[in-house]
DNA sequence: GAAGGATTTGTACGTGCGACCAAAAAATAC
DNA sequence: GTATTTTTTGGTCGCACGTACAAATCCTTC
């Protein structure tokens, strides 16, 4: 409809141009406020074709997270791959991380986002379908501390979180034509939560006492 | 319609009623996944009645925002208010925040998970509207940094953003029932973001040198 | 206690929703 | 080159949406 037939060439299945349709509109506007016409529009493709492919807008949504854990796992992979420093690894990992979250591939942003505010049934099977990627972190950060390159004391699991959130939220502000590239965010990122913001006559004697003064 | 008359000291001023369920659906659900006969329902009035209160939704949301702004600021003015100490006025104005977003008043996420999938025009009435809580934390960050208590060679918006991110996000995953309270969390994230969480060995001579290497 | 404005009621309107499906068309297998 | 399966079409179902509004009710004021 919005091309010509094109070359026999033309990738054609539109189980592909379905998804990424999708994923595009899930990420502007929501899940909640997209209607599988407009995905079907922006697809170039009728609503009947769509409940064909994905029987439900929930089925659509599932696929768009297992595609977005696909991606995502497979660039943190191989981006740290290059290292076996513990520490490099986990700084390459967040590179690719943000990177996956900025890039023309939706599905990461719409997982990252939506996942809190759909259906209970629907969640508990995104969260399952994201387990793989939750342990290449989990197994990076147990590196690190074996290595005792992470200050003793830590709640490793609230720093991840901290880490995480912080990461996640520049989506919701990154602009492609910003002074800084997603590796200069994410390494100024890492650098942040790795030093701290204090200047060095503002910090204190010993680092284990601060953080085990948290309770 | 959902209670007794009850006494004659009844608060049954119905715009705060409206409000507030409207705040608490918009927060589990999405401003585009909430009906206004929901919203209606909830606060225990027939739809004619709320589109007598706001004309529309989106006069909903923007009246939410406002409230929300103006609960935030003063929270955040009166806790912050014992202090002059630029780095003890940041904690405590952090921690007002943090059990401001994970408070009762659905208000504060509404305004901060709800705001970039608006449409255009709403936003920047909400952006407009948020406008004095920007600018109460402009001056604290000013005052540290002019006070010297953060390193040199910070790109203080870009960490602002950091903090911010990270803090915002508690409210994806907190439980009233977790083993931490809002202020410890904060107090937490307070600590990270001030000493790092490297081990005091893995550390670089220079914090000067560490920041600047970011470009 | 009557008048008059403020508020709520109950319902209706046109639109767009998610889902559905018989029939047509295209692709594949034989 | 026919038979079979896969996919798309184009339209319909019942429902819920945001909004509008006349009539009924409540509340205040004098």
């Amino acid at each position: 409809m919005s091309t010509a037939k094109a070359s026999a060439t033309t990738v054609h299945v539109p189980q592909g141009r379905i998804l990424r349709a999708a994923a595009q509109l899930f990420r502007e506007r929501g899940f909640g406020g997209t209607s599988i016409r407009a995905v079907a529009q922006a697809a170039g493709v009728l609503p009947g074709s769509l409940t064909y492919r994905f029987r439900t807008k929930e089925d659509l949504i599932v696929a768009i997270a297992e595609h977005a854990v696909d991606y995502a796992l497979a660039e943190v992979q191989s981006a740290i791959a290059p290292s076996r420093d513990p520490l490099e690894r986990i700084r390459l990992g967040m590179r690719a991380h943000l990177r996956a979250l900025l890039s023309e591939e939706d599905a990461v942003p719409v997982l990252v986002f939506d996942l809190h505010r759909l259906p209970e049934q629907t969640r508990t099977r995104l969260i399952e379908a994201r387990r793989p990627y939750d342990a290449i972190w989990e197994g990076l950060c147990y590196a690190a501390i074996g290595a005792g390159q992470l200050a003793a004391g830590l709640d490793v699991s609230l720093v991840k979180r901290f880490w995480f959130g912080a990461t996640n939220s520049v989506a919701l502000w990154y602009r492609p034509d910003g002074p800084l590239s997603p590796d200069q965010i994410a390494d100024a990122f890492s650098t942040l939560i790795a030093l701290g913001t204090l200047s060095p006559g503002a910090r204190p004697d010993s680092l284990e006492q601060a953080f085990k003064a948290l309770g």
